[in-house]
DNA sequence: CATAGTGTACTATTTAGCTATGACAGTAAC
DNA sequence: GTTACTGTCATAGCTAAATAGTACACTATG
C-alpha cells in the first residue's frame, strides 16, 4: 500500500519501481487497469504531477498503454513484462556484484556471503553477519 | 583516477563513497594525507564546494580527520576502517537480496544467480540489463 | 616577514524535483 | 445534456544540489 521513500532518488522513480514490481509480481497482470493518477496520488501522499511523470516514463518504457478518458493499462504484451523482470534483476545483480568487488571481496566470498544470508535464520536484528575474510 | 556519475544520486554522496572505497581496498591508509579540496576538485572535474560537502560529511561519519591549514587525513582508528567495510558490504546486500525477493524470486535462486554469474565466463555482450538509469 | 598551500565561509545563479492550483479535453453512464 | 470519472497541460513557488567566484584564516617553509 505504501512506499517508504529514500530522499536521495527521485520520486517519480521509486514509485515507477514500485509498479513494476507490483507487474512482475502478478500483483499487477497484463491488461489490469491501473490506480488513475489522482487515485494513487492520494494513496502515496504524492502529487498528481509526480505521479503523472511516473506514468509518463512508465509509457515511454512501453509498460502501461493511456486510453485518453479512460485510464490506464498494464501492456498487453507479457513479452514485455518477463522483459522487464530479467532486466530489473540483472540491474540488481550488476550492482551488488559490482559493488562486492570493488569493496575488494573475491568472488568466491561473494557467493559465501549470499549463500549465508539467505541460509541463516534472521537475527532479531544486527551486524547481519557478512562475513568478511581479510 | 575518474568516476562514472549517475544523475540520480547525488555527486557528493558518490564522491563519498569513492573516497571509502578507496579506504576500505587499502588505496587510502589509515593516516595518509587525503588530497586537498581544490586537487580532488580539478582531478574530479567538479566544483571545488560539492568536494568539501563530500568531506564534511565524511568527518562527520569520523572517516576522515581535519587540520586545519594542514590537510585531511584518512582516520587512525583502524576499527573504523573494518567498520565501514562491513557497513558498505552489508548494505549491498541487503538491497540485493531485498530487491530479488521483492522481484519474487526465492532464496534459493537467488543463490544460485549469483553462483552462475560469478562462474560464468563474461559473455561477449548479452543483456544482463545493465540500464543505469541514464 | 612573504609565500604557498591548506581548510573554510559567503553570495549569487542555475537546474531538477516536487508541490499547489486551476483549467481543459476525452469517455461513459445517467 | 449533465455528471463524474479519466488523462493532460500550464503557471507559479519552494528546496536541494551544483556551479562560479571571491575572500579569509591557519600552517609550514624559507
Amino acid at each position: 500500500m505504501s512506499i517508504e521513500f529514500d530522499n536521495n532518488l527521485p520520486i517519480y522513480l521509486q514509485i515507477m519501481n514500485y509498479i513494476k514490481r507490483q507487474i512482475v509480481t502478478g500483483t499487477l497482470k497484463s491488461g489490469d487497469k491501473i490506480l488513475s493518477v489522482r487515485e494513487l496520488a492520494a494513496e502515496l501522499q504524492i502529487n498528481p504531477n509526480t505521479i503523472q511523470r511516473t506514468f509518463q516514463e512508465l509509457e515511454r518504457e512501453e509498460i502501461v498503454e493511456t486510453r485518453r478518458g479512460l485510464g490506464r493499462y498494464v501492456t498487453s504484451e507479457e513479452s514485455k513484462i518477463m522483459g522487464i523482470k530479467k532486466e530489473m534483476a540483472g540491474e540488481l545483480l550488476d550492482r551488488f556484484i559490482n559493488g562486492m568487488q570493488e569493496l575488494g571481496f573475491a568472488e568466491q566470498d561473494i557467493v559465501s556471503i549470499v549463500a549465508e544470508a539467505v541460509t541463516e535464520v534472521p537475527e532479531p536484528d544486527q551486524d547481519r553477519g557478512v562475513n568478511h575474510r581479510e
